[in-house]
DNA sequence: ACCTGAACACCGTTCAAGT
DNA sequence: ACCTGAACACCGTTCAAGT
């Protein structure tokens, strides 16, 4: 006789969770919830995932990748220090449009899998490359630790509602974006704040 | 007849939920581990606390006020570039000796009452009136955030074990925190590493 | 091969009743 | 005034049984 047909597929499912995610918070991911929205009930779930946090983690991957689809192409200008603030202004934005996604990446998860998926993509070749092409290639992996920990420390910060002395937020980003490419570049190789023809790796 | 006597308090409670917190991170915090604990019955802590969420509120405020207290005596020297990098490794200190009720913070609060305490330790009085010593009172604010921005994003990704790439993670803290008291130090008002005799509130 | 209903363990929370 | 046992709703997960 006919066995069951697929009623849903894991990327439905993952999608599934990543809306319920953004519109409640963690806790209405719920594999209840997510059964429903994708029309089936909560124990056929299990056919896809192992467990709810497998899910959180698949979400975390999804976004990861989203992420890292964003700010790839802004790692290539030419001019290192243009593009390090390009992707930094990039990071806040996708974090503005996916604020419970990017909170998820970096925060979250129980369990091993966490944020293995928030490191690959913001502490990924490109941007070490870039950062190295800002501030000398002895100092790209710090350097690119620096930029990720105050993006990622700022604008946790900001969409946990911690900035509430007033003040503009949007100018204390670029500030802050500022004041370090500013000093990574002067420490680096060679010109600061003049932009490169091409990239270059090499530079004393 | 006897009415019951309190068998336990708040401060007995929060100090049982810290220890778990530490112990098993945030799920660990069950009403009725909790209540084991401290030799009561689940039902009882009620009398304490409105929920859960508020106990996780409470331990948050109580950490907010350690770290507050650790914090504060080290804005005092007088050499306040050599106080803003004691303040940012103190804090790194910190959050290693507590690590689960440091992320807990910033991050894990739902509802209202959350980033409060993290936003009132660390981007508090002191700390902005140091920031501006070293980078001039006309962006004491900003300073504050660079640098807490810093600390927190470097700290949370660090405990989430998100630099996994190798490298000296002490030594890129060390490094970030130099930049940043670098730059900050040089683009604000007087004598950028000159220690000053006493604080000054009003450099130009 | 995937689906479902039923069941289990666990948890936060309420409440009537005890002292 | 604080304590408790019992109960409820909700949730993750398992599993035997269906197709």
């Amino acid at each position: 006789v006919s066995p069951a047909r697929a009623r849903t597929s894991l990327d439905e499912v993952v999608a599934a969770g990543r809306d319920l995610l953004e519109a409640g918070g963690p806790e209405a991911v719920t594999m209840l919830a997510v059964a429903e929205r994708v029309g089936v009930k909560a124990p056929s779930l299990y056919k896809r995932l192992a467990s709810r946090d497998a899910l959180l983690a698949a979400i975390a991957k999804a976004t990861a990748e989203d992420l890292g689809r964003t700010l790839e192409p802004l790692t290539r200008d030419p001019d290192a220090a243009a593009a390090l603030r390009a992707v930094a202004h990039a990071f806040r934005a996708f974090a503005h449009a996916h604020p419970r996604a990017t909170d998820l990446l970096f925060a979250d998860l129980p369990s091993e899998a966490r944020t293995t998926a928030a490191s690959n993509v913001l502490v990924s070749e490109p941007l070490i490359q870039l950062a190295g092409r800002v501030a000398g290639p002895a100092h790209a992996l710090e350097a690119a630790r620096l930029v990720t920990a105050f993006a990622r420390g700022f604008v946790s910060m900001e969409l946990a509602g911690a900035f509430r002395l007033g003040g503009d937020v949007d100018e204390a980003y670029r500030y802050g974006i500022d004041v370090l490419v500013d000093a990574l570049s002067s420490r680096g190789g060679g010109g600061a704040r003049r932009p490169r023809a091409r990239p270059v790796s090499g530079a004393a």
